[in-house]
DNA sequence: CCTAATTGGTTTAATAATAAATTAGTTTAT
DNA sequence: ATAAACTAATTTATTATTAAACCAATTAGG
């Protein structure tokens, strides 16, 4: 069993997140979002401040100030001062958000599923549990 | 054996792709490169033609040339006119920005190696199979 | 209590990325 | 030959992204 050759992994896999992310965008697009306001929807639930945003999805905070922003314009989320902070603003997802979120979540699992396919469900299985080894 | 949730592998993956992204980001900037003019450098030899270049890494024509134009001037890549054919370009890797590019993928495998190194070799060997028969 | 240091978020100013239109060269079919 | 269709790459004009500087609220230490 020799050494792996880790930039070939790299290569592998920034490919499979590229192409996946292209393909999608279009579908998101008609949607109303692009694909990074989609990943922010996903994360709102779980992470309801922008500083927590920005850190989780790896993006400067002036970036999650733009995309809250227009967010906030289409209405599909919504923010509030946070009582307990008052520097801080409590996002939420409104009902329209929620549902533009898990029509994105969908046409991303499309995609990505496509190529996952080419698994069996044991082989999908051990690739997850090998993806949170590596977190 | 449940199905596996397809949106949680991609966060999984989305996330680890960009954290590592972010890591090597201020070391390639010493070096003088940005990420993907990274990524474009590693696909010249098999790629050497913009067009090629922008389908392969998944990115528009326009951003190809300002990263070959941003590489020519920094002397890391030759371009040349395509004698087989006259429309095309011939790009090259100086020798410089062979040693940028070889420096830059260090920098890379250093930083994914890290993640990886929390898998086994048996593992990472693994996770390479899958990742090819995602392609 | 104050003042200094931190934290949360935005604004401004600048750079990065790209869609749409364009130019140059090639190929195909008369 | 030559017009039409096509392919390679660039340019222009616009939008997206972000670093740097900023303001406001909070916390920590005298």
């Amino acid at each position: 069993m020799g050494k792996i050759d880790i930039t070939k992994v790299w290569t592998l896999n920034y490919r499979l997140v590229v192409s996946v992310i292209g393909e999608v965008a279009p579908a998101l697009h008609e949607l109303g979002i692009e694909v990074k306001e989609l990943f922010l929807l996903a994360e709102l639930d779980a992470h309801p401040h922008p500083a927590a945003l920005a850190e989780t999805l790896c993006m400067p905070k002036p970036s999650v100030t733009v995309y809250v922003k227009r967010l906030e314009a289409a209405e599909l989320v919504k923010r509030e001062i946070d009582n307990a902070d008052l520097r801080r603003h409590k996002l939420s997802l409104t009902s329209e958000g929620r549902k533009v979120m898990t029509g994105g979540l969908a046409l991303l699992a499309e995609a990505f599923g496509q190529r996952l396919a080419h698994l069996t469900a044991t082989q999908q299985a051990e690739l997850k549990s090998l993806l949170e080894k590596l977190s």
